[in-house]
DNA sequence: AACGCTATCAACCGCTCTCGC
DNA sequence: AGCGAGAGCGGTTGATAGCGT
């Protein structure tokens, strides 16, 4: 009951340049983390959760606005396909970007279920809006992931053969402790090698091309 | 000029995870 | 082991700018 009331106490919507200043200098003085304590300090009536995106998402220091180059959306595009909605994971891989601005780039640039609905030109129907919602919930059907599997474990298959030729040594992500892939954090620790060898090899592009046609 | 529709993105919500007790 | 609080994440919503008719 208490909780219900602190919350309808909150202040929502968009935030002031005031707040914002507000609320760096609470950051800096508190810490990054402390954000029930930085709610409370600062005054501004946000909820902790509330001020942790404002930082996260705008007030960082190092934060890239404006549009993704085409590096970005090749990545983006192909860190996707290998670890799926996991935006945390694929904004860590993009300096600058957080994990909102690449979820909502992916879903008005690069989901093509929704924007479909965007070239449909004044459809007036009700049903394009709710299609279009549908077809986003479910992105991804038992059938496609387990394509995706066999297809992500060829491309693999391909840079860990490509390593080996660099006398390096690269288990397979796929095996590793049993675990399914896509289905557990084994696989991250050796996604820098993936990344260094898409940046040292053409492999990135063949196994691009190849994995193109299971998805 | 007014209206309707779409695209964009900041912010919120609800769930899960982690950690301390 | 169980519980509660706080942090983090992904999905969704809502405001609004911009464009076409």
């Amino acid at each position: 009951m208490k909780d219900k009331e602190v919350k309808t106490r909150m202040k929502r919507g968009f935030w002031k340049p005031e707040e914002d200043l507000i609320l760096k200098n609470c950051v800096e003085t508190h810490g990054e983390g402390n954000w029930a304590t930085i709610s409370e300090k600062s005054g501004l009536m946000r909820s902790g959760k509330s001020c942790r995106l404002r930082w996260k998402n705008y007030l960082r220091p190092n934060i890239k606005r404006g549009m993704m180059s085409e590096d970005e959306k090749d990545l983006i595009i192909r860190l996707h396909k290998l670890l799926g909605n996991r935006w945390s994971l694929i904004a860590g891989r993009l300096p600058g970007r957080t994990d909102n601005e690449v979820k909502n780039f992916w879903n008005t640039h690069l989901n093509n279920k929704r924007s479909c609905r965007g070239k449909k030109k004044h459809v007036k129907s009700k049903e394009a809006n709710t299609q279009s919602t549908q077809g986003k919930m479910q992105e991804y059907p038992a059938e496609t992931v387990s394509n995706q599997e066999v297809a992500t474990k060829t491309v693999l298959d391909s840079w860990i053969e490509e390593m080996q030729d660099f006398n390096c040594s690269l288990l397979s992500p796929l095996t590793m402790n049993n675990m399914p892939f896509l289905e557990d954090e084994p696989f991250i620790p050796i996604l820098d090698d993936i990344v260094l060898l898409e940046a040292f090899t053409s492999t990135g592009k063949e196994a691009w091309n190849e994995i193109q046609p299971f998805l």
